[in-house]
RNA sequence: GGGUGCGUAGCUCAAUGGAAGAGCAGUGGCCUUUUAAGCCAUUGGUUGGGAGUUCGAGCCUCCCCGCACUCACCA
């Protein structure tokens, strides 16, 4: 470990404590309280006019220190809050305060016992009659104060580059409080969605994260292999083939909320590795979906923030239900005035785009065509929580086509702040017709695209046992929190976001 | 992968091609109720790395590394 200036200072009092017999992390810790259950608990004293509690122990982080000759002050900080400590050299000694000024540093962890008081300010207290080094930081906290300049106080976060706060997470945490509200929302949203689907009669299952053949998604996979098998494994890509799977099995209401894995680009929206819930409903179709997932995010809205009106980039966010909700051929009929279903091949949507003047690849497949019209022209427009909904079928080789249209799944995605939020369809179950959208996908792609779906035969044979019809859904967790917690990029909601390896010296 | 921008002390930021600075943190003092305490003094730099142009480079040129934004890609 490379030291720093400031961190051979911070060694030298780690020396300096242990030749005088002070061990500097100690073993064990004592407190008798947190600091939010101190604070509790002088307001009940004081509210009861009674004595504050004596002789109570705390521990915790020294976040600030004022040092005042014969007195100083601290703030200590724990998970739950912060408190004032005060030590006077009545209390505690001229020996005691003499090595708290010299061995003690902001970011050490102290533990001190004494009695809850206020001060004349009214600042709750703890009045220290003795304490000790819990555990001695030697890195310095990133944390800086505000700087006057020309008469105006200018306001420095503790820690800003973005770099140093995903790198090092750990001190991006304790010097930003707000980093932790965030990540305290995050487990908030996922304890709720599983209570929701709980509460519904779905049951949690984990399915393989190491897949021999990937599918569910059209992605590019990360491949490992398993060395004594000589087998090539890849990480999932999404859930989906398994749990379908087990709907064959008769579990009829299932789901799963785990890592996803996608080998492509990064971006404000998307991490290599991400947070998915996936549900698959027996019995049920994509309108059934689409109510329960309007009552799941509201849900979520209540027990999370309290309220179902959300600022998210300067907007208000409204998560009530019913959502806004736009068939796919209408929303682009009114946009770019072409009606995709007088159109049923790409040459011809080609030709009828070329006459609106409207830009596009000629050469995709009319799935991905369309696709790149509703990005481009209708996405960035569902600001407002809006589902969109039949999609084309050579996109969706997953979904069931709309009863007397082939050419058009029971699917939808939901939208909210421009983003895709979720994707949902009535679940393809005729084994057959599968078979026949994984030959198509198969010569849609070139051999050597990894996005290339794969024939999945095991799947097939279960779905050839019979598969009850079904509603399916798929949520990306991290961008339901980027919206609750007002994050326009997915980093800000993952703990340690994925970055470049660094040549370390 | 392409384009644009950024990288200076532990943190946040200054510095016409001409002596590398400030605030906070740190260190040494003063100070018995502070609240971003205050006052006095003071340490701290391979200006991301390398090469070049120049009498002289934090600043200009090239290469490399990393990050940000953006485009492409993305069921």
């Amino acid at each position: 470990m490379e030291l720093t200036d400031l961190e051979k200072i911070r060694v030298e009092k780690v020396n300096r404590l242990r030749e005088r017999g002070i061990e500097p992390y100690p073993t064990r810790a004592n407190p008798t309280h947190t600091m939010q259950e101190a604070l509790t608990l002088l307001e009940a004293a004081e509210k009861a006019g009674e004595t504050p509690p004596q002789n109570v122990t705390l521990a915790g982080r020294i976040r600030a220190m004022r040092p005042m000759g014969k007195l100083t002050f601290a703030q200590v900080e724990d998970g739950t809050g912060r408190l004032q400590f005060f030590f006077r050299i009545n209390e505690v000694g001229e020996e005691n305060l003499a090595l708290l000024s010299s061995e003690y540093d902001l970011g050490d962890f102290i533990e001190g016992t004494g009695n809850l008081m206020r001060t004349r300010t009214g600042e709750p207290t703890l009045q220290v009659l003795s304490f000790r080094m819990l555990a001695k930081a030697i890195s310095p906290l990133p944390a800086a104060k505000d700087e006057v300049v020309d008469g105006k106080v200018i306001h420095h976060a503790g820690l800003t580059d973005p770099e140093t706060r995903y790198r090092q997470r750990y001190a991006d945490l304790v010097v930003n409080p707000e980093v932790r509200k965030v990540f305290t929302a995050r487990a908030a949203v996922v304890k709720t969605l599983r209570n929701f689907l709980d509460d519904h009669g779905f049951v949690e299952v984990e399915t393989p994260i190491l897949q021999p053949i990937y599918g569910g998604a059209a992605a590019r996979p990360f491949t490992t292999f398993h060395n004594q098998l000589k087998q090539s494994l890849y990480l999932r890509i999404s859930f989906e083939l398994y749990l379908k799977r087990l709907l064959v099995g008769m579990v009829d209401r299932v789901y799963e909320i785990g890592r996803d894995f996608r080998n492509e680009g990064v971006s404000f929206k998307h991490n290599p590795e991400f947070t998915q819930l996936e549900f698959y409903w027996a019995y049920a179709d994509y309108l059934k979906v689409m109510e329960l997932t309007e009552q799941m995010v509201a849900e979520v809205c209540d027990k999370v923030l309290g309220t179902r009106k959300v600022m998210y980039n300067g907007q208000e966010l409204d998560f009530n239900p019913p959502w806004r909700r736009i068939e796919m051929r209408q929303g682009l009929l009114e946009v770019v005035g072409v009606d995709i279903y007088e159109h049923p091949t790409a040459e011809s949507l080609s030709a009828a785009l070329y006459k609106k003047g409207i830009e596009h690849n000629p050469n995709l497949t009319r799935g991905k065509m369309i696709e790149g019209l509703t990005s481009d022209y209708l996405e960035p427009s569902f600001i407002q929580p809006t589902f969109m909904y039949d999609y084309p079928r050579d996109i969706s080789p997953l979904a069931k086509s709309k009863p007397g249209d082939p050419n058009t799944v029971e699917r939808f995605e939901g939208f909210v702040g421009g983003m895709e939020l979720c994707n949902a369809f009535t679940e393809l179950n005729d084994p057959f017709d599968q078979e026949s959208r994984f030959l198509e996908m198969g010569r849609a792609y070139e051999k050597e695209d990894e996005e290339r779906h794969p024939m999945d035969e095991d799947y097939l044979r279960a779905m050839a046992y019979g598969m009850p019809p079904n509603g399916g859904f798929g949520m990306g967790v991290d961008r339901l929190v980027m919206l609750l917690t007002d994050n326009r990029t997915i980093r800000e909601v993952i703990l340690f976001p994925h970055l470049r390896e660094r040549e370390e010296e």
